[in-house]
DNA sequence: ACTTTAACATACATGCATGTATGTATAATT
DNA sequence: AATTATACATACATGCATGTATGTTAAAGT
């Protein structure tokens, strides 16, 4: 039963993307490895064999899909758009992706998956507020340069005001994904809307 | 080992007290009844005996805190201030309590904690859907009292605004509860300043 | 005083998901 | 062509937390 490295490479992927559903549709703890195997059409022995143990399956997938989010917002990071002007791109792009982007989608629920999960998990909850702190310090960055256009409003504490983003952001993440076909918005609408009010606090608005 | 009936009134709640320590200090599945049991200085027959099971003595705990943090909470909303100054204090005041009421943070840690846990708790998760639709609608009705007073921005989407300033309130929690110790502000010194930030992308000023 | 029943403690049964050991077929190596 | 190592499948062992059954003590009823 020995396969070519292509087809082992297929089956590790498989059982990459099965995890990934199976993980996303419910908690850590309740997605058995039997159930992620089935989805994956093989069984639990393929799994032991790509992967150490469940928290490493569980490990590798975070971090396949935590490189995918930082990759498609630091492009727009990277970019040179005026500062205002990323901020509000990068929070809007991040709401839509949300609805959009099932990819995407399922990569912050993952991510707000494990919050207050196990502590099996208590070195990707540390990976995470690391993932977060520099989310806030990039913020910081951004304001700051729009503090240097003049587009901050005068008594804005950048540091107060990265941080509100970023929960702000969690938040409206959280309760749409919660939520999702009975939603109290819709961001496909909506997000445009939710980004200028909540910059308008923080910003200079010149229209 | 018959208690009088104070006396077994008194170990049922020990047993609620140290369930409510056990649960936020870790997740629901990572809670074992033993760990419970030996915190209120009890056996498991004891909880046992006063709760049909795990799931029911969390149901019990649930409905207990959510009750405190509703009236806390209906207080304020309650009283015959302004209703932008009402929209204010309330903020506030549910962000100063996490600091520093232990009881209405453990509440809401446990709150926020079924997000995404197992599917046992399906019945607390639709619970919390409403619990949350009934704080968005409440902040949508003092929204609209404040548009009767002039006291609303032009375009002003209102059940947007509630649904957005909810989400923010969780956001802030959550990222606050998870640092605790080495968070990126703090909320007695902040708060105000947070709340101010949030609310002038809604309210109008004055001062 | 005797019986009953409440409020637990103790002991036992059970399931269930994980992890491991072993089997097997086929690709790669010589 | 024979051997070896790879990529799994299958079978087995283990632990562990839950739930249940039974035992025990003391308060309440009669």
């Amino acid at each position: 039963m020995k396969r070519t490295p292509e087809e082992a490479e297929a089956t590790r992927l498989k059982i990459l993307e099965a995890a990934a559903r199976v993980f996303t549709s419910t908690s850590f703890n309740a997605s058995r490895l039997e159930d992620i195997a089935q989805e994956a059409g093989v069984t639990r022995g393929a799994i032991y064999w790509h992967f150490d143990n469940k928290q490493d399956l569980f490990r590798n997938l975070m971090q396949l899909r935590m490189g995918n989010i930082t990759e498609s917002l630091s492009a727009i990071y990277l970019s040179d758009l005026p500062p205002a002007e990323k901020l509000q791109r990068l929070l809007l792009e991040s709401l839509l992706s949300l609805e959009t982007d099932s990819d995407y989608r399922n990569g912050i629920r993952l991510v707000m998956s494990i919050s207050s999960q196990d502590e099996q998990l208590e070195s990707m909850q540390s990976r995470m507020q690391q993932h977060f702190r520099m989310m806030i310090t990039h913020l910081e960055s951004l304001l700051q340069e729009c503090g240097s256009d003049g587009e901050l409003l005068s008594d804005i504490n950048v540091p107060l005001a990265a941080g509100s983003l970023v929960a702000w952001y969690e938040g409206i993440a959280g309760l749409w994904l919660r939520t999702v076909d009975q939603s109290p918005f819709s961001l496909t609408r909506d997000a445009e809307e939710l980004v200028r009010m909540m910059l308008r606090g923080i910003l200079i608005e010149h229209n």
